[in-house]
DNA sequence: CGAGCCCGCGCG
DNA sequence: AAAGCGCGCGGGCTCG
């Protein structure tokens, strides 16, 4: 059973019932934002999923209500998948001409608790005229439903449009729930590392004294620190030989300049990305609301938009503090990557190696090699396609050992040279190379092609073939955190709310004091960053929490490679701040 | 002056 | 060009 849903950017939201073929079972109804949460409360538990065009856009209405629900249909996110997957190829939908479904993602506005205390709720009377359907928005779900009814693998395709849904319910419920920010504890963080907070286009007093002592190592009092051209020349005239300001090729040096540069690179860094101006510009009432964006990464990863919460550096991860009487449970997953190629290859020995423990140190106890470096970079070598260093020297052992996974890999690999597309355990299928490289490709293989022509189309054949050997196993992990993630909210909904002292919106009188929340006194996810997840409980729950986050790896490793014997273990705590996590 | 590029570095 | 994947973001800088 389905129920679509229309127009719920605005005050007047248009539903309308649908069998499970997609087909009307009565008339469109018009229905006020108050009269569309009501229905959404009264409706939800029957197992109802809601349709809509774009789950961030609909969704924070229900949110700001109080109101959640457990499955929806997002029609952009679907249609993207549908669109290019190889599943779907033969597909009206995937032959079609591009169409508004096809458009990015409309930036949506900050929707989050704190910004936005109450929306307004003006009563426009119901209006009981039947309302003409949004034809657009119902061809387009009954064209996807048809897309995977006669695709190649429906039951893997469902799995993954519901995966994709679910993950955009659930990013817009932590950009609406935030993450807890402590900006007290962020401000001594950096007043401690950078000194107290200077005027803008100031730099705080450590950060001047390094570029004062790094203009004396280089006997150049005009050298700017903050621009590699500049910097770059200056290291030349005093007889470093650098190509390049990177750290990593500044660390190799032995000269005294060289260890005040690296702290104010460090600490530049820290100012630039996370200072105060990003404290005052993210974070309020001591939450962080990144806005995310499933599906943003061709992979099937997320991304997200402004404030850039996948790159939170460890330093100050220590603002992250959990309310009084809750906890985090912090978890991720161990060795996520290499686990899902011994899947997707049914390579029973790669899979052996990570039976319950550490999957690198498996590889080491299996004899391929000798310490758990060298497992790592040799298995990240085999994921990215190294080629030369050690990774590349140990590949050979790797592929002895473990014959089907490494086959996989070099196959994927293979297939995007040639500029084929591969897929993911799911579906999800790589975008085509670009014209570009269908014209150098071609070029190359004419009768006058030049060496270089030759050589540059080998190089960039390469390049395509090393991301389409990434794009299986980051796209299917992707599928898998999405499972893992779904099953922790569906866990945690089961959990019984503790009985907690009236809220202050209970209390009257202080209503604006308190914006509502459906998290405010049950355990909900907070943060998701690839293969590692946060969710903020009541500490009395703490412990149940952890166990269903736990068994939710398991169900997500089933849901994704049935019985095949793979263990999905995860490093999981239970810590009031996020710096105390590993 | 803004748009768009490069560089460099944070995260997985 | 780190040896190899995927991102976002800020600062410097060039161009129009």
């Amino acid at each position: 059973m389905y129920i679509l849903v229309t127009g719920s950017s605005s005050e007047r939201i248009r539903v309308q019932e649908l069998d499970s073929a997609g087909v009307p079972t009565s008339v469109g109804r018009m229905l006020t934002t108050a009269q569309f949460r009501a229905l959404v409360r009264e409706r939800d538990q029957d197992g109802v999923r809601w349709v809509w065009e774009d789950t961030a856009r609909s969704y924070p209405v229900l949110l700001r209500g109080s109101v959640r629900v457990q499955r929806c249909h997002d029609l952009r996110l679907c249609h993207a998948i549908l669109r290019n997957s190889a599943l779907t190829a033969a597909s009206a939908l995937a032959n079609a001409p591009a169409g508004r479904w096809d458009a990015p993602a409309a930036a949506s506005p900050v929707e989050s608790r704190g910004t936005t205390l109450f929306d307004m709720d003006l009563g426009v009377a119901e209006d009981n005229r039947p309302e003409p359907a949004d034809g657009d928005a119902l061809a387009e779900f009954q064209a996807q439903l048809q897309a995977v009814r006669a695709s190649a693998d429906p039951g893997r395709l469902r799995l993954l449009l519901a995966a994709e849904s679910v993950g955009a319910l659930i990013a817009a419920e932590m950009q609406f729930a935030g993450l807890p920010w402590r900006s007290a504890i962020h401000d001594s963080l950096l007043t401690a590392e950078l000194g107290p907070r200077a005027a803008a286009g100031i730099r705080p007093a450590r950060l001047e004294e390094l570029a004062v002592r790094i203009r004396t190592e280089l006997g150049d009092r005009e050298v700017n620190p903050d621009s590699p051209p500049d910097l770059l020349r200056a290291l030349n005239r005093a007889g470093l030989a650098v190509a390049t300001t990177r750290a990593w090729e500044l660390e190799k040096l032995e000269h005294p300049v060289i260890e005040p540069l690296l702290r104010y690179k460090k600490l530049s860094r820290l100012l630039a990305a996370n200072g105060w101006f990003w404290m005052e510009s993210w974070i309020i009432d001591d939450r962080f609301h990144p806005e995310y964006l499933p599906g943003g990464v061709v992979t099937g990863r997320w991304a997200t938009r402004g404030g850039g919460a996948l790159q939170l550096p460890k330093q100050i991860r220590g603002a992250v503090v959990a309310d009084p009487g809750w906890s985090f449970v912090v978890a991720d997953a161990a060795q996520l990557e290499p686990r899902i190629l011994a899947a997707l290859s049914t390579d029973t020995a790669m899979a052996a190696a990570g039976r319950g423990t550490d999957l690198y140190a498996g590889i080491v106890a299996s004899g391929v090699v000798e310490t758990r470096a060298h497992a790592k970079v040799a298995m990240l070598g085999a994921m990215y396609g190294a080629t030369s260093g050690e990774s590349g020297r140990l590949l050979p052992r790797l592929a002895r050992a473990y014959p089907r996974a490494l086959a996989l890999t070099e196959a994927a690999a293979r297939a995007g040279e040639r500029g084929d597309v591969v897929s993911t355990r799911l579906g999800r299928s790589s975008p085509r190379p670009g014209a570009d490289w269908e014209d150098g490709q071609a070029r190359a293989s004419e009768a006058g092609a030049s060496p270089a022509d030759e050589r540059r189309a080998r190089s960039q054949a390469r390049e395509w073939g090393r991301f389409t050997r990434n794009f299986i196993v980051q796209g299917s992990a992707a599928e898998w955190a999405l499972c893992w993630m779904a099953e922790i909210r569906k866990g945690l909904r089961t959990l019984p709310v503790p009985a907690t002292p009236a809220t202050p919106l209970a209390r009257g009188g202080l209503e604006l004091r308190t914006p509502p929340s459906p998290f405010a006194d049950t355990p909900h996810l907070v943060f998701f960053l690839h293969d590692e997840v946060i969710v903020h409980t009541p500490a009395a729950l703490a412990g149940e929490v952890a166990r269903i986050v736990t068994e939710a790896a398991s169900t997500a490793g089933r849901l994704l490679f049935g019985d095949f014997p793979v263990d999905f273990p995860l490093t999981c705590v239970v810590v009031d701040s996020y710096a105390d996590a590993k």
